[in-house]
DNA sequence: TTGACATGCAACTAAATTGTTGCATATAAT
DNA sequence: ATTATATGCAACAATTTAGTTGCATGTCAA
């Protein structure tokens, strides 16, 4: 889980997904056509991508082909965000009588 | 949105999150406690959590209370993880079959 | 008012992160 | 075979991050 918030925690990283998210199963090569940097910055942040398993390789030939794995968004959903989403209207409720209290007091 | 990644990508942060879902409201003194680092430390994270609009400060007197605000956890499903977790099911398909068409050029 | 308690601010250190460049290796094309 | 292309590996530098310690400030309680 630590890995996963990681890579997404990078703009560039998350870049790098939403490129897949528009055309699946690019090459390092051009992924690197929309990025600045270099293209060994571009293969770190598409390593961590990988550790973080939300992104899969596939080899042909000398191409590496990159394609976008959504299942550790959907964990993060459902272990994650799931418990404060569920929540959401009580928690709201709860700081809106804190600050409700707090401003009583003045 | 990357206040809010980078706010979640640390494991101390998502624990302090985790200890305002159990009993919200607690002041700085109450959730240092929990920790083993300095109450310096604790402080730092807790003004990334605010800044990151995931944590809310009341002053009640000397003490501060720390509200947990799910509303930016929510922003992240509808705008960033929402796209991917809609075309889950089609993205593993493509996925599946890149690997197959791979395996069967072996 | 004095002492204890809750928190803030600032300087410093150590480690992790993000980028660079140079060179190596493997595959494809002429 | 030779050359061009696609990618990998490793060393380095700059920045950011995460933690520390020491001291200051403001509030409650005796």
């Amino acid at each position: 889980m630590d890995k996963l918030f990681k890579a997404l925690a990078d703009g560039t990283r998350r870049e790098l997904l939403d490129l897949l998210f528009v055309h699946n199963g690019q090459t390092l090569g051009e992924l690197c056509k929309h990025m600045t940097m270099s293209r060994q910055a571009v293969t770190k942040h598409l390593v961590i991508l990988e550790e973080a398993d939300l992104v899969t390789v596939v080899w042909q030939g000398r191409e590496k082909l990159h394609y976008l794995n959504p299942v550790p968004i959907g964990e993060i959903y459902h272990r994650w965000i799931g418990k404060f989403e569920r929540r959401r209207i009580d928690a709201l409720q709860t700081l809106k009588q804190a600050l409700e209290e707090d401003s009583s007091h003045e």
